[in-house]
DNA sequence: CTTGACTCTGGAGTATACTTCAGAGTCAAA
DNA sequence: TTTGACTCTGAAGTATACTCCAGAGTCAAG
């Protein structure tokens, strides 16, 4: 699989995904003395997973760390673990502050009659104005 | 309260405060003959929810939305709900999918002795190899 | 072996989100 | 009224994450 096959699998630009090559997010299963890339699957299933994390707020360099968890070579089984509990801990965390997030809109939404009314009866706005400026 | 107690009291610089009020986050509840900007403790509410919408990968201009749904004041009840309901709907899906992340990494640290052993003896590493390039 | 679509590298350009700076003016305690 | 800390504006600079481009080379079907 070229790059271009991989990007047209996963959506993502063709420049996109060199550019994740050079952050070091991806890589080629080899490289033709052409220079040409050659992909597999693993390739895409990693986009997939770059492109969720990123949606949550994850940088590049964490995305990056969070990959790295998955092929270091040089460290011990104690270290990997302390690294996968410590981005277990950063989700669980982000996780929560989704749901008081989500908490807060429930409460505005469900309140809500949500007609053509004005915003003089609209408990949403009714609900707010009193907290924020 | 001046912009320097203001950023003090949240921890974001007076900088960054600044553009966030160009970029319509937030508002001095005035500004003196002099320029100089007045806040109260609404707005370091609101600078709190914009760490915390931050951190969950919400932009600059999403976050604007969010906070406008808290404020607008020519649009219908109906218009006001329709918005919190997707931004909500948006939400549920950030939590799902750091749920997925996170039952990945559940799995992955319950199954390592974590121990000081090499990486030949570590499951998670063991887990991902068959996975991963 | 030609051809058209594809890929390469390196560099420049863009959007977002800050961050720094200069030079001028303001605040309020002493 | 002086003084030192603070604030203002506008513009330039930085980091991150792309996005686009030129010019040269490659691939594989026919």
């Amino acid at each position: 699989m070229f790059i271009g096959d991989l990007a047209k699998k996963t959506g993502i630009s063709i420049d996109t995904i060199r550019y994740y090559e050079k952050a070091g997010l991806i890589f080629p299963v080899s490289v033709r003395k052409s220079g040409y890339r050659e992909f597999d699957d693993t390739a895409a299933e990693t986009l997939r997973f770059i492109m969720r994390a990123k949606q949550l707020g994850f940088s590049l360099r964490e995305i990056r760390d969070l990959l790295a968890l998955k092929k270091t070579p040089e460290t011990t089984c104690k270290q990997v673990k302390a690294r996968a509990e410590q981005k277990r801990a950063e989700i669980i965390h982000k996780i929560q502050s989704l749901q008081e997030m989500k908490k807060e809109l429930d409460a505005l939404v469900h309140a809500c009659r949500g007609d053509e009314s004005g915003l003089e009866a609209c408990s949403i706005v009714k609900t707010l104005e009193g907290k924020e400026q």
